[in-house]
DNA sequence: GTTAGGG
DNA sequence: CCCTAAC
């Protein structure tokens, strides 16, 4: 019998002892803390099925009957936001366009959750604490919702880098790479025409909300924002002001008299709490409709108070998502097509392989990549304002926001099969991109906060600001928050404060100390001050450990060649099935992109697939006498596992 | 840091 | 391939 001389082979041969340590299969999972959580759990997947339920509606129809009867008057043109919030339930879910992301929270859930608050309470700057607390009256939540529209049309030349991919030719002067003030300067168009549609609704039942519809449009020169211009020279704290004329449309059904109680003084333009989320809620929507919401977004608390706050995503994302942010130009017309395996195959080929950059040379040089980006959508703005609140200080929020975001600066980041590409010298082909490609699998994201590169020598160099990812195209990344997330929510305002600071790594520069210090007039309010955001950076210091300011990017797939498998079954054979730092020491010592989990993973599908009837196996056919040798070496080492632990046990005693 | 197991 | 609990 081949296994057994193998083994008898290993047992006499291997310097390793063969001592296989009894199994931990008897450690189940899901038994434990089945508790509260988990009935709570139920609740959350629920709800959150809800929202993803929504979310598929919106995205399936804008007008959908179902969001609409659900949430009335919650969804605008495009069905941009919607919120529900049920009964002081808190619970809120909200999508935008395209399902672009969602959220919920449920702050009752969480309410009864522990933090520690007072120490962390000290640490928070002075200033933050007195807005957040200021407030006396309970303000509504109010979210705004952006959306900045650009009409790219991209011709890359597929040997280009990423890098040099991003900041390509742009038709119509929108941004594509960098930040959008630069490249509208180099277009000689310093004007950026934004189209707000604002739709206010408020009762003494349900929150206000506002839907702003920032619509780009460069023709459109009815309304317009002239953003400020981001010359490379001029240090950021003194960005020349061009009158930031905002013309707001929209209806304002509140019967309240609005008023100016709050000065843009009491602006505190933190980036909150990112949602107190339950997290499974988060993963759970990540995870199952993040092709439908890729952002899951952040949200923020209004705390009783009659501080403004918002917030926003320091991400942009391609409109459409990342499944299918990029629509193929449509001569080509490659949308519909079908994806075949084959073509699958070679691109994933493409990427591993080594032969490709033959395959590469012999294309012609000119090969072109064609594709158009609908759109980019500005990450989402999330206010809080007072009812009483004018629409002028309304307008100035808005401006803020936007302004900081664009001054920020924008990066285009590059998602190849949802994962971010992070080697801008790959080439396009070698990204698996190429002209007679199926582009399905290509996206972008602008991320908020290139200025580094943009910064002028003199500045002290800063942290990227903005870019700490909140949204969720990844699942990982919601995963990434837990700590943030597993936080309670506390209704006092303490507790906001503390959230605040947590998150506040993406600070967004505030008027605040700027008309504090009285240094800046009136018109130059809603600058974004960088010089503020270094200071705020240094008072509070991005956690790192709580935040992960990269996507982080799956690896790529690598399938195992029948060699490898070979090589992994003989090694099983050898040393058994739990030691598989050992086997990867053993045989795959030198093989850098194999870990032993990945070693274990691979043995886990491998009996899988040797228990499969043949014609149910998928990619690469494992020989049959391999996997023959795959079914018997598990079967042998579950047994002689079995056999040794016992006889352990019995040594034991 | 490893291993086991779920996703 | 990822994530994470349990070692």
């Amino acid at each position: 019998m081949v296994l057994k001389k193998r083994l008898e082979y290993g047992f006499s041969g291997c310097s390793v002892p063969v001592i296989p340590r009894g199994p931990r299969s008897v450690r189940k999972r899901g038994s434990h803390k089945k508790t509260l959580e988990d009935s709570r759990s139920c609740a959350f997947e629920l709800l959150a099925a809800v929202a993803g339920k929504l979310l598929q509606e919106s995205e399936s129809s804008t007008s959908s009957n179902v969001a609409e009867g659900l949430h009335p008057s919650s969804i605008h043109n495009g069905g941009i936001k919607q919120e529900q919030l049920e009964k002081g339930e808190a619970l809120k879910s909200e999508c935008r366009d395209q399902g672009s992301w969602v959220e919920s929270v449920f702050s009752s859930e969480l309410a009864p959750r522990k933090r520690n608050l007072e120490s962390s309470f000290g640490e928070f700057p002075r200033a933050v604490s007195d807005t957040v607390l200021e407030g006396t009256s309970v303000i509504p939540r109010s979210k705004i919702s952006t959306k900045v529209r650009h009409d790219l049309k991209l011709e890359i030349p597929e040997n280009k880098t990423a890098a040099e991919n991003s900041p390509g030719k742009v038709e119509g002067g929108s941004p594509n790479c960098g930040d959008i003030g630069r490249q509208i300067k180099a277009e000689g168009n310093p004007n950026h025409n934004v189209d707000l549609t604002v739709a206010i609704n408020s009762n003494s039942k349900d929150p206000m909300e506002i839907h702003v519809n920032i619509t780009d449009s460069l023709i459109n020169s009815d309304t317009s924002v002239q953003l400020p211009s981001y010359g490379d020279s001029v240090p950021n704290a003194s960005f020349p002001r061009h009158k930031n004329n905002v013309k707001l449309r929209g209806r304002v059904d509140d019967e309240n008299p609005v008023g100016c109680n709050v000065y843009r003084s009491k602006t505190r333009a933190i980036r909150p709490q990112t949602c107190i989320g339950h997290r499974r809620v988060r993963k759970l929507l990540a995870s199952k409709y993040w092709k439908v919401a890729p952002t899951l977004e952040d949200c923020e608390f209004s705390d009783s108070g009659k501080s403004m706050l918002f917030s926003f995503n320091g991400r942009i994302i391609g409109e459409q998502g990342s499944s299918e942010s990029i629509s193929n130009s449509p001569e080509k017309g490659v949308k519909g097509e079908k994806t075949s395996p084959a073509k699958n195959l070679g691109r994933a080929k493409v990427v591993s392989s080594s032969v490709v950059g033959h395959q590469t040379s012999l294309k012609s040089r000119d090969s072109h990549v064609k594709f158009s980006i609908k759109s980019f959508k500005v990450p989402e703005l999330c206010i809080d304002i007072p009812e009483n609140a004018t629409v002028g200080s309304l307008k100035g929020t808005v401006m803020e926001a936007v302004t900081a975001i664009l001054q920020g600066g924008l990066r285009v980041g590059v998602v190849v099969h949802g994962k971010k590409v992070k080697d801008d010298n790959k080439t396009l082909l070698q990204m698996g991109i190429s002209h007679n490609d199926d582009l399905g699998t290509l996206s972008f994201t602008l991320e908020a906060g290139s200025r580094i590169a943009s910064q002028p020598p003199n500045r002290k160099e800063v942290p990227i600001l903005l870019t700490c990812e909140t949204h969720h195209q990844f699942s990982r990344s919601a995963a990434m928050e837990s700590e943030v997330l597993n936080a309670s929510f506390d209704p006092s305002p303490a507790n906001n404060v503390v959230n605040h600071v947590e998150t506040n790594h993406e600070l967004v520069p505030s008027t605040h100390e700027v008309i504090k210090d009285g240094t800046a007039p009136d018109s130059r309010a809603l600058v974004a001050v960088p010089a503020v955001s270094v200071e705020a950076l240094a008072v509070v210091p991005v956690n790192q450990k709580t935040r992960r300011c990269e996507l982080v990017q799956r690896r790529t797939r690598r399938p195992f060649s029948v060699s490898e498998v070979e090589a992994l079954v003989e090694a099983v054979e050898k040393l058994g099935t739990g030691r598989w730092r050992d086997v990867k020491l053993s045989a795959f010592e030198n093989t850098d992109h194999r870990t032993y989990v990945d070693l274990k993973d691979k043995w886990k599908t491998l009996v899988h697939t040797a228990t499969i009837s043949p014609h149910q196996r998928r990619g690469e056919t494992v020989p049959q006498d391999l996997l023959d040798r795959v079914l018997s070496a598990h079967g042998y080492w579950s047994h002689h596992q079995h056999k040794l632990h016992g006889k352990h046990l019995i040594n034991l005693l």
